[in-house]
RNA sequence: CGGGAAGUAGCGCAGCUUGGUUAGCGCGCCUGCUUUGGGAGCAGGAGGCCGCGGGUUCGAAUCCCGCCUUCCCGACCA
């Protein structure tokens, strides 16, 4: 491409609605712009640079024999609803992206779960043809309540999603494992580190699952790992080990709990600082969370006043309506003494602290004081019920877990029965004769996401850094002085052809501007390797080549270049 | 959805407090000349619904009200 006729503006200067750095660069290098809030336009440096991507997840997923087909983007709300996530959305998410067609109300999907489905479901008939893979790289549409960081979190975005069908448990999960040896291998080519961790499965379904993630500064989200056995977990789904038991409820020298009044304390903090003259500190109160459990069934989580209480997957905070319908349980004043009709769940660290606790006593205004674990209430049940923090116990090996923040760039999941079980023919025959459902595993790459990943680990005070696979091109071939030397245009151009011959997917920098200029724009846009054509190297015969990564510059004879090598 | 900040030329900004000539500056863009190995210089030029609507006023980029959009923090999140 010649450099004169790409469309491609770079500015000087920093984009007001760039928070990072790679984003910023992303913009000033001319890859991609903004049309409205998480909705880009890609011009051709990026256009060039997501099809670099998307080429490698292809190779990668043929060569793992998965097939790609190409899906709707718009979908029948009616199996939305029959999959039940037409409800699971809820009402904002989904009709905000629907539209009015003629005939039905359709979906721009946010994923292809229910479609994946139905398409399979009408080709198998029989477990002879299983199992198999689809999977598509296309648009996704999210009603993000706050996209940001650029590409990071879009409203708008391409994602590589795949389906995997099979006749059993241990076939789904031996496709599993081929679709996470494929991602493994993408990522490897791609240069990006990235770190699989167990996670929670949201709004996908299904039991195992693994998110990788690559750790960044940019990054929304966080794992927990473990210093010692590698354990790592996404922070929604990461448990501690409590070490060894303290005491027990007949060594807390406590009187019986007594009422004390807390006027106007909907907080932690407020009761800790009403109560400080009694000693009492966040430590020394428990938190007391009303949700539903995933059943609906509603669950107190009882967890020490200083740790966020983590709510199991698929549970969720009551709301006001929720309240009312429990009058029992007074919001801000929640308890776990003298709940009856309520299944309460306590963090394992409480089980056998030292001391006695001040909790909520399920009336307005009023707190429970001296409230001894196992004297006072009694936990229907003990777990890990804290989101975990930076220095608690990895639950494997009991070693110290740091938090890492992160950008989740892909998830995979084993879905088992969840879709087949709800979308109708759902099924195949199996080998003796059985009508059986689908196992489902589905894995999901978020494309637009890893360019800004790329942009964010790797550039300098310079510009971007592409790797070599994915770089928009492979080098830049700037000629110095075009412009009075026609010996320089000719020995350009002639180079220029010459690479292209040789399969060197180039960018000539042919324009009439400033040494200054092309080189700067060359270091911005970050192709990895420079050529230099100047009258002053082919005086002497001999043109510069440069890495864009490690600045090392070597000279090679005119002629090489003309022979289309870029080394000596 | 809660909190904060911001909308003035393609991009980045000043002007607004204290209303009043023709709304400025830098980058970019166009023309000419000079220049040419790390974002050149001089001269000339084009480009504005001052986010939108209403109000106050003789007069509004500037004051008041409403709305929209964007960014950040949080909530939420596949």
């Amino acid at each position: 491409m010649r450099m004169s006729q790409l469309l491609v503006r770079t500015l000087r200067e920093i984009p007001s609605d760039a928070e990072s750095v790679g984003h910023t660069l992303l913009v000033r290098a001319g890859f991609v712009r903004r049309l409205a809030s998480g909705i880009y336009t890609l011009l051709p440096l990026g256009t060039r640079v997501l099809a670099k991507v998307e080429a490698i997840i292809r190779e990668e997923q043929d060569a793992a024999g998965m097939q790609e087909i190409v899906m709707p983007v718009l979908s029948p709300y009616e199996l939305w609803e029959e999959s039940g996530r037409a409800a699971m959305f809820g009402q904002d998410a989904l009709p905000a992206m629907t539209t009015e067609g003629r005939g039905g109300v359709f979906v721009l999907g946010p994923t292809h779960e229910e479609v994946a489905t139905t398409t399979i479901a009408a080709e198998i008939d029989s477990y002879r043809q299983l199992p198999v893979t689809v999977y598509q790289i296309q648009s996704k549409f999210r009603d993000e309540a706050r996209p940001r960081s650029g590409l990071l979190r879009l409203r708008e975005f391409t994602m590589s999603d795949a389906y995997s069908f099979d006749a059993n448990k241990e076939a789904m999960v031996a496709s599993y494992d081929t679709a996470v040896a494929a991602y493994r291998r993408i990522f490897e080519r791609l240069e990006i580190d990235v770190v699989p961790v167990e996670a929670t499965s949201g709004a996908i379904g299904g039991d195992v699952n693994h998110e990788f993630m690559v750790p960044t500064t940019i990054g929304e989200d966080f794992f927990a790992s473990c210093s010692s056995c590698g354990l790592a977990a996404n922070i929604e789904a990461a448990v501690r080990r409590v070490n060894s038991p303290l005491a027990d409820a007949t060594t807390i020298n406590a009187p019986s709990c007594s009422r004390i009044s807390t006027p106007g304390t909907g907080s932690i903090e407020a009761v800790a600082a009403l109560l400080s003259s009694r000693g009492v500190t966040t430590t020394s109160i428990l938190k007391s969370i009303a949700t539903l459990d995933a059943d609906g069934t509603p669950t107190i989580i009882v967890v020490p006043g200083d740790r966020e209480a983590r709510l199991p997957h698929g549970w969720r905070l009551f709301e006001e309506t929720d309240f009312a319908s429990h009058p029992a349980i007074i919001r801000g004043f929640v308890g776990p003494v003298g709940l009856s009709g309520v299944r309460v769940v306590a963090d394992e660290s409480i089980r056998h602290a030292p001391h006695s606790f001040v909790v909520g006593a399920n009336e307005a205004d009023y707190h429970l004081i001296d409230v001894v674990v196992g004297r006072d209430f009694d936990p229907d049940e003990y777990g890990s019920f804290v989101v975990v923090d930076d220095g608690d116990s990895c639950p494997n090996c009991g070693a110290v877990m740091h938090l890492q923040r992160s950008v989740e760039a892909a998830h995979t999941f084993q879905l088992g029965l969840h879709y087949s079980s709800k979308i109708r023919n759902a099924s195949f025959v199996a080998e003796d004769g059985s009508e059986q459902l689908f196992w489902m595993g589905c894995y999901g790459i978020g494309v637009s996401r890893l360019l800004a990943v790329l942009a964010e680990e790797k550039h300098d005070d310079q510009g971007l850094i592409w790797p070599a696979s994915v770089a928009p091109y492979h080098a830049v071939l700037v000629a110095i002085g075009a412009g009075r030397n026609p010996l320089v245009v000719e020995t350009a151009d002639s180079a220029y052809v010459a690479l292209r011959a040789a399969g060197v997917d180039v960018l000539y920098d042919d324009r009439d501007v400033s040494p200054g200029v092309k080189f700067a724009d060359a270091d911005l846009i970050g192709v990895p390797t420079r050529i230099t054509v100047g009258g002053k190297g082919l005086d002497r015969g001999i043109c510069e080549v440069r890495s864009r990564a490690t600045g090392e510059m070597v000279e090679i004879p005119i002629e090489a270049l003309l022979a289309g090598r870029l080394s000596i």
